[in-house]
DNA sequence: GTCTATAGAGTGATAGAC
DNA sequence: GTCTATCACTCTATAGAC
């Protein structure tokens, strides 16, 4: 038995894209195990709490990502502009033009929302403050930046569900290029 | 034994809610069996292809609603205005502003997609194809009605998502009131 | 010996098919 | 109701690092 190097944050990347295609039900212990080339010893070793620690571990990573990436340089660049537009981005990058989806997403339309329903929520409520933060420094009246940012979400994520449906990244490209233009 | 007075027409507004509610995977038989007050054995007579045919029937029957309530009158409405303006009634009340998730959607995210893909691609091609059809007899010129009806199907999905995972209702209806202004 | 990482047989429960 | 497959999960065993 040789000892592997695999460590916990090195599953964590697996995992999601497991999580992201399959579900977090459908996503079973066997398909991780096939996944990673782990046991479950060393899965259970990893995550005592199972397959639900894994998906929050999952959701912390994904946390962790948009509030260093998205969440503080929308609220903290000195250019409130150039940073929506950074968003853009990444965001684009990261769905990979809606051609990946967002599981926080997709846990919020099942069932398992409940289950996660205080982190899914965090993270839609941060994503908006932090991008109604921008908009209000980028000259916006408060009010308007709220609605605005909310606008924007919502945009994202029907450009992910749509993009899938017609299996058309185009989708996607294109609404992105409408929501720039709405905060040019 | 008395002979039920239950019809596979009954049966599938509960399997709807309950696909809508739990995803295809999570909706067990056992689930579904509880639910219409229905044994297996009456399950399998009505649906010789198990879950797999209870899930199309289901599609079939949102893609009839849709079809005769939305689609055609889009199409066909001497007033598309009018006919527009109805479709945003209609589809507030029946995705209950949010409450209720677009079962369509929920399977584009999910690995099922491509169990469903053809008819999950064809009910969004066929709502775009409607609604860019009304656009353009409201006197939009055809590829910003093509590129118009894109958005406001993206908005409705986005909105879905957004309301549920924050569960506020809010998000919809200000999303529906905004693509309103957007077509006005 | 102790601790951590690994593998996998085995648990009861439950899945969908018939 | 019966079937088999698979589910999440537990537990024992064992490897090497210290």
């Amino acid at each position: 038995m040789v000892r592997q190097v695999a460590e916990r944050r090195d599953v964590i990347p697996v995992l999601a894209e497991l999580f992201r295609e399959n579900g977090y039900e459908a996503t079973s212990l066997a398909l991780i195990g096939a996944a990673t080339g782990l046991g479950k010893g060393s899965l259970y070793h990893f995550f005592p709490g199972g397959k639900d620690e894994m998906a929050r571990a999952v959701l912390a990573d994904i946390d962790r990502w948009f509030e260093t990436l998205i969440f503080q340089p929308l609220e903290q660049r000195p250019d409130p502009q150039a940073a929506i537009s950074a968003m853009f981005d990444d965001v684009s990058a990261y769905f990979r033009s809606g051609r990946r989806v967002c599981l926080v997403g997709v846990l919020a339309l099942g069932t398992v929302r409940d289950r996660f329903a205080e982190t899914v929520q965090g993270y839609f409520t941060r994503w908006c403050a932090a991008l109604a933060s921008a908009l209000q420094r980028a000259g916006h009246e408060c009010a308007h930046a709220i609605l605005l940012a909310e606008e924007i979400v919502v945009g994202i994520q029907g450009a992910i569900v749509l993009a899938r449906a017609l299996d058309d990244p185009g989708v996607f490209a294109r609404c992105i290029e409408r929501l720039r233009v709405l905060v040019a």
